[in-house]
DNA sequence: TTGACAACATACCCGGTAGTATGTTCATCA
DNA sequence: TGATGAACATACTACCGGGTATGTTGTCAA
């Protein structure tokens, strides 16, 4: 007991600078973000964070995991819906944008990581790490990739090759992570109204049956 | 005669100054991108750079206004065309996707510039310069804004908000910048069907009337 | 009560990078 | 032909930020 308030502590602790630390590579990139910064948006030092992190870069593989942990969590319930793939998509398609608003600093994050990896602007050390945590979000993707893949067998969707896309369709459905801007007294059902609206523009896009919409 | 030949070498001079840079905020992104690896690729140093450019953020202005007027010298025949405002549109996004791909290094800095205006990450001297090209931008955006708000009102497309509408239209069309690779021995036809996919999925995702298309 | 350790803060080092000051070379022109 | 300036290269400075080494404080367990 002691102890699981101890572990407790130590994890609101790791939490508050993963939120911070989130934070600051979304305002500023990898590079630019300093550890420093991400202290004083903590009222502490960099002896806070390095206590807890070997490096600036396993910070950000943190904010990366947790990222996507908080992604398959969201989606998780909804996998293994049963009903036709078009409606199961359309559920996770809808609960991962609204996960894109509602954590978007770590989603940012987690875009930063996966842009970093493409362009291979890892170091070595970093690269075991990062392979581990691309292959996360791959695997997430994957997710998606087979339910359009099941919708078009049925007959729901229609497009052409599916990497491109399930690109595309990710493009979309990440996309409130650059332009959302969270407004004064929004409400729920506001930010349900946009995520529609992103999930409807992304169907289109994959040419689904409209009529199955709201 | 020797002041064109001389202007002309200096514009040549400048223009493998942009590319070379171009490439480097591409692989990078701004802030890790330095000097010296421009100078460096160009088989030069500093010197040459800070001869043309008196900062770094002047430099990353340049390819980014360059990047811009590409852009526009790529549509400025078709905004013009008369006929339906769908099939005007599909030509504007066909013609901006190729010049996605075709230009993509320059295309990935002005998204840079373009995020790092939207995140505040610009110091004041920057601000009235960034301003000035987020403007470009924001013009070239424009275009495409009434275009597709012409179709809307001609009934060949069908989405709620416009400003939103928008977004996810670049999102999509922007993308290639982020996962396009060029392959060996790629030909035109390739590059035109892939920015044919990415068209198609812009338009399903912004309501538009499928037999037009191909 | 005391020793030990977690959870930090402080002080410091050092490599990399933007920017500058100063050569150097070569073409052009009076 | 000598002077001048453009187009660079070289050498240097200043500073910032990642990382480390070391102190400090509070807590818990024996």
């Amino acid at each position: 007991m002691a102890i699981s308030v101890r572990e407790n502590a130590l994890d609101n602790s790791r939490l508050d600078i993963l939120q911070a630390a989130a934070k600051c590579f979304m305002e500023r990139g990898y590079a630019a973000a300093s550890i420093d910064e991400v202290a004083r948006s903590l009222g502490a030092t960099k002896g806070r964070i390095y206590h807890h992190y070997p490096s600036k870069s396993d910070l950000f593989a943190d904010v990366f995991r947790v990222g996507m942990e908080m992604n398959f969590e969201a989606i998780e319930p909804l996998r293994r819906l049963d009903g036709p793939a078009l409606s199961r998509w359309c559920e996770m398609a809808r609960a991962h944008v609204i996960q894109m608003i509602t954590t978007r600093a770590f989603q940012r994050a987690v875009w930063i990581g996966v842009e970093m990896h493409l362009r291979g602007a890892t170091t070595p050390e970093q690269r075991d790490v990062f392979e581990d945590l691309i292959g996360l979000r791959t695997q997430y993707g994957n997710y998606f990739r087979e339910t359009i893949a099941a919708a078009r067998d049925e007959g729901s969707m229609r497009f052409d090759d599916l990497s491109i896309a399930n690109q595309l369709m990710f493009m979309t459905l990440n996309s409130p992570i650059f332009w959302y801007r969270q407004r004064i007294g929004e409400t729920r059902a506001e930010i349900e109204d946009l995520a529609g609206q992103v999930v409807a523009f992304a169907l289109g896009g994959l040419g689904g049956k409209q009529e199955e919409m709201r």
